[in-house]
DNA sequence: AATGAAATCGACCAGCA
DNA sequence: TGCTGGTCGATTTCATT
Protein backbone atom coordinates (compact mmCIF):
# COMPACT_ATOMS: atom_id res chain seq x y z
CA UNK A 1 0.00 0.00 0.00
CA UNK A 2 1.41 3.70 -0.45
CA UNK A 3 2.57 5.54 2.03
CA UNK A 4 0.07 7.75 3.77
CA UNK A 5 1.20 11.03 6.06
CA UNK A 6 0.56 10.14 10.06
CA UNK A 7 -2.70 10.70 11.41
CA UNK A 8 -1.33 13.42 13.97
CA UNK A 9 -0.62 15.80 11.55
CA UNK A 10 -0.47 18.66 13.47
CA UNK A 11 -2.77 21.01 11.57
CA UNK A 12 -3.62 24.49 12.95
CA UNK A 13 -7.35 25.94 12.46
CA UNK A 14 -5.48 28.09 9.45
CA UNK A 15 -4.18 25.27 7.58
CA UNK A 16 -8.19 23.80 7.78
CA UNK A 17 -9.54 26.31 6.64
CA UNK A 18 -6.71 26.62 3.49
CA UNK A 19 -7.55 23.08 3.20
CA UNK A 20 -11.37 23.54 2.81
CA UNK A 21 -11.12 26.37 0.35
CA UNK A 22 -8.57 24.87 -2.34
CA UNK A 23 -10.01 21.10 -1.54
CA UNK A 24 -13.16 22.82 -3.28
CA UNK A 25 -11.78 25.36 -5.63
CA UNK A 26 -8.25 25.49 -6.06
CA UNK A 27 -8.74 28.17 -8.90
CA UNK A 28 -8.86 30.86 -6.22
CA UNK A 29 -5.99 33.48 -6.22
CA UNK A 30 -3.71 33.42 -3.01
CA UNK A 31 -4.57 36.99 -2.42
CA UNK A 32 -8.31 36.03 -2.29
CA UNK A 33 -7.64 32.98 0.34
CA UNK A 34 -5.39 35.50 2.24
CA UNK A 35 -7.32 38.30 2.76
CA UNK A 36 -10.53 36.00 4.08
CA UNK A 37 -7.94 35.04 6.22
CA UNK A 38 -5.96 38.15 7.48
CA UNK A 39 -2.41 36.95 5.86
CA UNK A 40 -0.27 37.98 3.29
CA UNK A 41 -0.08 36.50 0.02
CA UNK A 42 2.97 35.16 1.07
CA UNK A 43 2.14 33.31 4.20
CA UNK A 44 -0.68 31.28 2.34
CA UNK A 45 1.99 30.11 -0.50
CA UNK A 46 4.40 28.89 2.29
CA UNK A 47 1.58 27.01 4.23
CA UNK A 48 0.66 25.59 1.00
CA UNK A 49 3.91 24.38 -0.08
CA UNK A 50 4.57 23.05 3.52
CA UNK A 51 1.20 21.14 2.85
CA UNK A 52 2.39 20.00 0.36
CA UNK A 53 5.36 18.69 0.95
CA UNK A 54 3.98 16.85 4.14
CA UNK A 55 1.67 15.03 1.62
CA UNK A 56 -1.39 16.43 3.27
CA UNK A 57 -2.22 17.62 0.01
CA UNK A 58 -1.77 14.86 -2.43
CA UNK A 59 -1.94 16.75 -5.39
CA UNK A 60 -3.80 19.27 -7.26
CA UNK A 61 -5.64 17.81 -10.23
CA UNK A 62 -8.12 18.69 -12.84
CA UNK A 63 -11.83 17.05 -12.36
CA UNK A 64 -13.10 16.15 -15.49
CA UNK A 65 -17.40 15.17 -16.45
CA UNK A 66 -17.46 11.35 -17.06
CA UNK A 67 -20.17 11.94 -19.17
CA UNK A 68 -17.93 14.55 -21.70
CA UNK A 69 -15.83 11.71 -22.42
CA UNK A 70 -18.77 9.71 -22.60
CA UNK A 71 -18.65 7.22 -20.11
CA UNK A 72 -22.27 7.22 -18.69
CA UNK A 73 -22.49 3.69 -17.37
CA UNK A 74 -21.61 3.02 -13.46
CA UNK A 75 -21.57 -0.24 -12.13
CA UNK A 76 -20.57 -1.76 -8.98
CA UNK A 77 -19.54 -4.97 -8.89
CA UNK A 78 -19.23 -6.96 -5.86
CA UNK A 79 -15.83 -10.15 -6.06
CA UNK A 80 -15.36 -13.22 -4.40
CA UNK A 81 -12.13 -14.85 -4.29
CA UNK A 82 -10.88 -17.88 -2.73
CA UNK A 83 -8.59 -16.92 0.36
CA UNK A 84 -5.00 -17.32 0.16
CA UNK A 85 -2.01 -16.58 1.55
CA UNK A 86 -1.04 -13.10 0.24
CA UNK A 87 -3.39 -12.91 -2.58
CA UNK A 88 -5.99 -10.44 -1.50
CA UNK A 89 -3.44 -7.18 -2.30
CA UNK A 90 -2.25 -8.86 -5.33
CA UNK A 91 -5.91 -9.28 -6.16
CA UNK A 92 -7.06 -5.77 -5.65
CA UNK A 93 -4.31 -4.20 -7.96
CA UNK A 94 -4.90 -6.53 -10.55
CA UNK A 95 -9.26 -5.16 -10.48
CA UNK A 96 -7.91 -1.96 -10.37
CA UNK A 97 -5.73 -2.27 -13.20
CA UNK A 98 -8.53 -3.20 -16.02
CA UNK A 99 -9.40 -0.31 -17.95
CA UNK A 100 -13.16 1.29 -16.84
CA UNK A 101 -12.21 0.75 -12.80
CA UNK A 102 -12.47 3.15 -10.56
CA UNK A 103 -12.16 2.37 -7.24
CA UNK A 104 -11.55 -0.89 -5.63
CA UNK A 105 -12.47 -1.82 -2.33
CA UNK A 106 -11.14 -4.82 -0.07
CA UNK A 107 -13.83 -5.35 3.06
CA UNK A 108 -14.72 -7.82 5.48
CA UNK A 109 -17.22 -10.30 4.83
CA UNK A 110 -18.72 -12.56 2.52
CA UNK A 111 -18.00 -9.98 -0.02
CA UNK A 112 -13.94 -9.57 -0.60
CA UNK A 113 -14.02 -6.87 -3.51
CA UNK A 114 -16.36 -4.22 -4.55
CA UNK A 115 -14.97 -2.52 -7.01
CA UNK A 116 -17.02 0.64 -8.76
CA UNK A 117 -16.28 1.31 -13.09
CA UNK A 118 -17.13 3.56 -14.97
CA UNK A 119 -17.57 2.71 -19.15
CA UNK A 120 -19.06 3.92 -22.18
CA UNK A 121 -20.85 0.43 -24.10
CA UNK A 122 -22.38 -2.47 -22.93
CA UNK A 123 -19.48 -4.17 -24.65
CA UNK A 124 -16.66 -2.49 -22.45
CA UNK A 125 -18.70 -3.57 -19.35
CA UNK A 126 -18.91 -7.21 -20.53
CA UNK A 127 -15.21 -6.93 -21.21
CA UNK A 128 -14.36 -5.47 -18.08
CA UNK A 129 -16.56 -7.96 -16.12
CA UNK A 130 -14.70 -11.19 -18.11
CA UNK A 131 -11.45 -9.81 -17.40
CA UNK A 132 -12.35 -9.74 -13.29
CA UNK A 133 -13.22 -13.03 -13.55
CA UNK A 134 -10.55 -14.12 -15.66
CA UNK A 135 -8.03 -13.09 -12.56
CA UNK A 136 -6.32 -16.03 -10.50
CA UNK A 137 -7.87 -16.53 -7.03
CA UNK A 138 -11.69 -14.71 -8.49
CA UNK A 139 -14.31 -17.10 -7.27
CA UNK A 140 -17.61 -15.23 -8.79
CA UNK A 141 -18.62 -11.73 -9.37
CA UNK A 142 -21.95 -9.89 -9.14
CA UNK A 143 -23.17 -6.89 -10.23
CA UNK A 144 -25.21 -4.09 -10.09
CA UNK A 145 -26.09 -0.66 -12.72
CA UNK A 146 -26.17 2.91 -11.32
CA UNK A 147 -28.94 4.50 -12.37
CA UNK A 148 -27.96 7.89 -10.41
CA UNK A 149 -24.86 8.88 -8.58
CA UNK A 150 -24.52 11.90 -5.72
CA UNK A 151 -21.07 13.53 -4.86
CA UNK A 152 -19.05 16.54 -4.81
CA UNK A 153 -16.19 15.59 -5.81
CA UNK A 154 -13.81 14.14 -3.22
CA UNK A 155 -14.36 16.31 -0.63
CA UNK A 156 -13.07 15.01 2.60
CA UNK A 157 -12.48 18.34 4.71
CA UNK A 158 -16.21 19.14 3.88
CA UNK A 159 -17.95 15.74 5.26
CA UNK A 160 -15.68 16.25 9.15
CA UNK A 161 -17.89 16.58 11.50
CA UNK A 162 -17.85 18.99 14.57
CA UNK A 163 -16.13 16.68 16.44
CA UNK A 164 -13.97 15.61 14.23
CA UNK A 165 -12.99 19.02 13.49
CA UNK A 166 -12.11 19.68 17.02
CA UNK A 167 -9.93 16.26 17.22
CA UNK A 168 -7.68 17.73 14.27
CA UNK A 169 -6.95 20.73 16.24
CA UNK A 170 -6.13 19.55 20.15
CA UNK A 171 -4.38 16.52 19.99
CA UNK B 1 -29.35 15.93 -10.90
CA UNK B 2 -26.40 17.99 -11.71
CA UNK B 3 -26.34 19.43 -15.59
CA UNK B 4 -24.23 17.44 -17.60
CA UNK B 5 -22.02 18.68 -21.07
CA UNK B 6 -23.07 16.10 -23.44
CA UNK B 7 -21.69 13.13 -24.41
CA UNK B 8 -20.62 14.00 -27.55
CA UNK B 9 -18.83 16.75 -26.71
CA UNK B 10 -16.54 17.34 -29.61
CA UNK B 11 -13.09 16.63 -28.50
CA UNK B 12 -9.68 16.35 -30.37
CA UNK B 13 -6.79 14.50 -29.99
CA UNK B 14 -5.24 18.22 -28.63
CA UNK B 15 -7.72 18.42 -25.98
CA UNK B 16 -7.24 14.83 -24.32
CA UNK B 17 -3.67 14.57 -24.24
CA UNK B 18 -4.35 18.29 -22.31
CA UNK B 19 -6.87 16.38 -20.16
CA UNK B 20 -4.68 13.33 -19.79
CA UNK B 21 -2.26 15.62 -18.40
CA UNK B 22 -4.37 17.74 -15.80
CA UNK B 23 -6.30 15.51 -14.47
CA UNK B 24 -3.14 14.00 -13.12
CA UNK B 25 -1.54 16.73 -12.09
CA UNK B 26 -2.04 20.29 -12.76
CA UNK B 27 0.92 21.77 -11.42
CA UNK B 28 2.95 21.45 -14.23
CA UNK B 29 3.74 24.36 -16.20
CA UNK B 30 1.95 25.35 -19.53
CA UNK B 31 5.42 25.68 -21.19
CA UNK B 32 5.99 21.86 -20.43
CA UNK B 33 2.31 20.69 -21.94
CA UNK B 34 3.10 23.01 -24.96
CA UNK B 35 6.28 22.24 -25.98
CA UNK B 36 5.01 17.86 -25.24
CA UNK B 37 2.41 19.42 -27.96
CA UNK B 38 4.54 21.53 -30.16
CA UNK B 39 1.77 24.28 -29.59
CA UNK B 40 2.59 27.31 -27.54
CA UNK B 41 1.89 28.44 -24.41
CA UNK B 42 -1.36 30.64 -24.93
CA UNK B 43 -2.68 27.76 -27.32
CA UNK B 44 -2.89 25.54 -24.69
CA UNK B 45 -4.54 27.98 -22.29
CA UNK B 46 -6.99 29.04 -24.60
CA UNK B 47 -7.91 25.35 -25.07
CA UNK B 48 -7.84 24.92 -21.24
CA UNK B 49 -10.25 27.72 -20.72
CA UNK B 50 -12.73 26.74 -22.94
CA UNK B 51 -12.48 23.37 -21.80
CA UNK B 52 -13.79 24.79 -18.43
CA UNK B 53 -16.78 26.59 -19.70
CA UNK B 54 -17.71 24.22 -21.98
CA UNK B 55 -18.04 21.90 -18.45
CA UNK B 56 -15.38 19.69 -19.73
CA UNK B 57 -12.93 20.40 -16.74
CA UNK B 58 -15.35 20.73 -13.64
CA UNK B 59 -13.06 22.50 -11.88
CA UNK B 60 -9.50 22.59 -10.22
CA UNK B 61 -8.72 21.40 -6.96
CA UNK B 62 -6.41 19.93 -4.32
CA UNK B 63 -6.57 16.27 -2.94
CA UNK B 64 -6.10 15.98 0.64
CA UNK B 65 -4.99 13.11 2.14
CA UNK B 66 -7.56 11.68 4.34
CA UNK B 67 -5.67 10.16 6.81
CA UNK B 68 -3.93 13.22 7.41
CA UNK B 69 -7.17 14.00 9.10
CA UNK B 70 -7.58 11.10 10.89
CA UNK B 71 -10.44 9.66 8.70
CA UNK B 72 -9.24 6.12 8.70
CA UNK B 73 -12.41 4.05 8.79
CA UNK B 74 -14.03 3.35 5.75
CA UNK B 75 -17.51 1.71 5.09
CA UNK B 76 -20.03 0.38 2.48
CA UNK B 77 -23.74 0.96 3.55
CA UNK B 78 -26.10 -0.79 1.45
CA UNK B 79 -28.74 1.14 2.14
CA UNK B 80 -33.04 -0.38 0.95
CA UNK B 81 -36.19 1.82 0.62
CA UNK B 82 -39.61 1.86 0.80
CA UNK B 83 -40.52 2.83 -2.73
CA UNK B 84 -43.05 5.62 -3.01
CA UNK B 85 -43.52 8.17 -5.92
CA UNK B 86 -40.07 10.30 -6.17
CA UNK B 87 -38.56 9.70 -2.71
CA UNK B 88 -35.63 7.95 -3.91
CA UNK B 89 -34.28 11.02 -5.26
CA UNK B 90 -34.74 12.97 -2.40
CA UNK B 91 -33.73 10.12 0.04
CA UNK B 92 -30.07 9.98 -2.22
CA UNK B 93 -29.46 13.73 -1.36
CA UNK B 94 -30.23 13.31 2.09
CA UNK B 95 -28.31 10.31 2.23
CA UNK B 96 -25.22 12.68 0.91
CA UNK B 97 -25.62 15.59 3.05
CA UNK B 98 -24.61 13.49 6.24
CA UNK B 99 -21.24 14.50 7.75
CA UNK B 100 -19.03 11.85 6.75
CA UNK B 101 -20.55 10.45 3.46
CA UNK B 102 -18.33 10.43 0.69
CA UNK B 103 -20.73 8.86 -2.81
CA UNK B 104 -23.78 7.39 -2.90
CA UNK B 105 -25.17 5.62 -5.71
CA UNK B 106 -28.57 5.14 -6.71
CA UNK B 107 -28.47 1.44 -7.83
CA UNK B 108 -31.05 -1.29 -10.12
CA UNK B 109 -31.28 -3.93 -7.73
CA UNK B 110 -32.71 -5.51 -4.55
CA UNK B 111 -30.28 -3.15 -2.57
CA UNK B 112 -31.26 0.92 -3.64
CA UNK B 113 -28.24 2.60 -2.38
CA UNK B 114 -24.89 2.22 -2.00
CA UNK B 115 -23.24 4.56 0.16
CA UNK B 116 -19.36 4.88 0.95
CA UNK B 117 -18.58 6.43 4.12
CA UNK B 118 -15.11 7.93 5.48
CA UNK B 119 -14.97 9.00 9.55
CA UNK B 120 -12.37 9.39 12.03
CA UNK B 121 -14.12 6.74 15.22
CA UNK B 122 -16.84 3.88 15.58
CA UNK B 123 -18.54 6.30 17.66
CA UNK B 124 -19.08 8.90 14.36
CA UNK B 125 -19.73 5.37 12.27
CA UNK B 126 -22.76 4.60 14.45
CA UNK B 127 -23.98 7.97 14.44
CA UNK B 128 -23.70 8.40 10.53
CA UNK B 129 -25.86 4.79 10.03
CA UNK B 130 -27.86 5.98 12.83
CA UNK B 131 -28.81 8.69 10.66
CA UNK B 132 -29.44 6.97 7.58
CA UNK B 133 -32.07 5.03 9.57
CA UNK B 134 -33.50 8.05 10.82
CA UNK B 135 -34.56 8.78 6.88
CA UNK B 136 -37.81 8.65 5.77
CA UNK B 137 -38.17 6.02 3.76
CA UNK B 138 -35.45 4.19 4.38
CA UNK B 139 -36.03 0.67 5.39
CA UNK B 140 -32.60 -1.20 6.33
CA UNK B 141 -29.15 -1.16 6.06
CA UNK B 142 -26.49 -3.36 5.82
CA UNK B 143 -22.54 -1.90 6.08
CA UNK B 144 -19.58 -3.56 5.65
CA UNK B 145 -16.36 -2.32 6.79
CA UNK B 146 -12.88 -1.97 4.16
CA UNK B 147 -10.08 -3.29 5.30
CA UNK B 148 -7.88 -1.27 1.70
CA UNK B 149 -8.95 0.98 -1.01
CA UNK B 150 -7.35 0.73 -4.11
CA UNK B 151 -7.40 4.06 -6.40
CA UNK B 152 -4.92 6.84 -7.99
CA UNK B 153 -7.61 9.41 -7.24
CA UNK B 154 -10.57 10.09 -9.98
CA UNK B 155 -9.11 9.25 -13.09
CA UNK B 156 -11.43 9.41 -15.89
CA UNK B 157 -8.93 9.67 -18.72
CA UNK B 158 -6.98 7.20 -17.32
CA UNK B 159 -9.25 4.51 -17.29
CA UNK B 160 -10.48 5.04 -21.40
CA UNK B 161 -10.23 1.61 -23.11
CA UNK B 162 -8.42 2.57 -26.85
CA UNK B 163 -11.90 1.41 -28.23
CA UNK B 164 -13.23 4.12 -25.73
CA UNK B 165 -10.74 6.54 -26.70
CA UNK B 166 -11.19 5.94 -30.41
CA UNK B 167 -15.18 6.43 -29.74
CA UNK B 168 -14.50 10.00 -28.75
CA UNK B 169 -12.21 11.30 -31.23
CA UNK B 170 -14.64 10.73 -33.85
CA UNK B 171 -17.95 10.95 -33.88
C1' DA C 1 -7.95 28.54 -33.33
C1' DA C 2 -3.62 30.23 -32.49
C1' DT C 3 -0.10 33.94 -31.74
C1' DG C 4 2.88 37.45 -29.29
C1' DA C 5 2.82 41.48 -26.23
C1' DA C 6 1.16 43.56 -22.09
C1' DA C 7 -0.93 43.20 -17.46
C1' DT C 8 -1.58 40.35 -13.58
C1' DC C 9 -0.64 36.74 -10.39
C1' DG C 10 2.08 33.08 -8.20
C1' DA C 11 6.85 31.29 -6.74
C1' DC C 12 10.89 32.13 -4.47
C1' DC C 13 14.26 34.65 -1.59
C1' DA C 14 16.45 37.38 2.09
C1' DG C 15 15.48 39.15 6.26
C1' DC C 16 12.85 39.60 10.58
C1' DA C 17 9.97 38.37 14.87
C1' DT D 1 9.21 28.17 12.64
C1' DG D 2 6.02 31.45 10.62
C1' DC D 3 5.60 35.53 8.41
C1' DT D 4 6.60 39.95 5.48
C1' DG D 5 7.70 42.60 1.44
C1' DG D 6 9.99 42.65 -2.81
C1' DT D 7 11.70 40.45 -7.18
C1' DC D 8 11.46 37.38 -10.87
C1' DG D 9 9.15 34.21 -13.70
C1' DA D 10 4.85 32.24 -14.99
C1' DT D 11 0.09 32.72 -16.23
C1' DT D 12 -3.78 35.24 -17.85
C1' DT D 13 -5.72 38.51 -20.97
C1' DC D 14 -6.23 40.87 -25.32
C1' DA D 15 -5.56 42.70 -29.94
C1' DT D 16 -4.39 40.67 -34.16
C1' DT D 17 -3.96 37.10 -37.78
Amino acid sequence: MRQRSPASADLDDVDLKILQQIEDDFDVSLETVADQLGLSKSAVHYRITNLKENGIIEGVTADIDPFALGLEMVSITDVSVTHREGYSENIGERIMAIDGIEQVYYTMGDVDFVAVSRVQTRDQLNDLIEEIVAIDGVDETSSKFVLEEFHDARNVTANLTQSGRDAILDP
